[in-house]
DNA sequence: CCCAAGTAGTTGAGTGTTCAGCTGTTGAGC
DNA sequence: GCTCAACAGCTGAACACTCAACTACTTGGG
């Protein structure tokens, strides 16, 4: 590891721009969507995906990869959406291990009273301050991106490499 | 709040790209961060802000706007740092509401220790996916942002319009 | 000099996420 | 039809972040 690939000055400034735009996006978007509907991005999320799928129910496996959750952290997410009234839990009768979320009449409710606010923050704070052929390039950066890391195995051996 | 500007099919598909690209990225570098070296990258930055101070100390309240914090986080982030032994707090001699925090020899260390794997990591999840033209994009695109949000109001009245 | 308002930083409760470990179930090979 | 690895999901502890409230200090105005 002593011959470390460092970045140029100029990786090193994308790499900082690139952070400090998507902290303060991000915290932006959060905040609202926690002040005017007491939601987490993560949770308004799951209740799109949910809202989604035929007869707005999922396994909750295809529903954690659909909305990038471990496992565990669905669990704990749907313990509380749950709680709330908004999704309810189903057992699955081919596979007694699995089960079903299904979005609840006052979760589809609550999720057209946050997605307003939502989206009109997602306007203000991302796309107003783009010209298209920047959303054009994002989107194309974006999806790159997502094939790239998709790609890559979640856990390649950093530190004592191959 | 009737007349929501809702997002086209396109610009839809530009914000889930990039949300999607955004966590498997940051869940990655965060991943190898914290079980190569113990450190949250919020933490991380903490520690390199320091290292570039004059006399690696800075205000508290310097450091949490550079590191994007809010001043609560940061004090516990500190607090933290400081039972670890990578930061010392100082109090401030022209005014006693103040305090210091000041990098220790083995915060450095530990960021030199953790440094090679992190750049690495940011090398191979973001540059290795992207050709110079994306890269260059991504920068430009990334400094407009922060600009955009940087001049933005924080908390501007979402929900109940004007 | 004193008081009110503002500033610097801390604290504690509440919530979300992670990690490791657990239960119960399925299915492939013998 | 067993056995055992793999799978689906849950749980509890540890930790980070947020919010609101708090202390302590400074500053500007009477």
């Amino acid at each position: 590891m002593a011959d470390t690939a460092w970045l140029d000055p100029d990786e090193q400034q994308t790499w900082r721009s690139f952070v400090t735009a998507s902290r303060l996006l991000f915290d932006a978007i959060e905040r609202q969507l926690q002040h005017d509907s007491g939601l987490p991005l993560a949770y308004y999320e799951i209740l799109v995906r949910l809202s989604e799928a035929p007869g707005r129910t999922m396994r909750m496996s295809t529903l954690a990869t659909s909305s990038l959750s471990s496992r565990s952290r669905l669990s704990h997410a749907v313990a509380r959406l749950e709680e709330a009234g908004w999704v309810r839990r189903r057992a699955c009768p081919t596979d007694r291990r699995g089960s079903f979320a299904e979005l609840t009449e006052a979760g589809v409710a609550q999720l057209e009273a946050a997605a307003p606010g939502h989206v009109t923050a997602v306007r203000r704070h991302l796309f107003d301050g783009l010209d298209p052929a920047q959303q054009a390039a994002l989107r194309e950066i974006s999806d790159t991106l997502v094939a790239h890391l998709a790609a890559e195995p979640v856990w390649p051996a950093t530190g004592s490499g191959t």
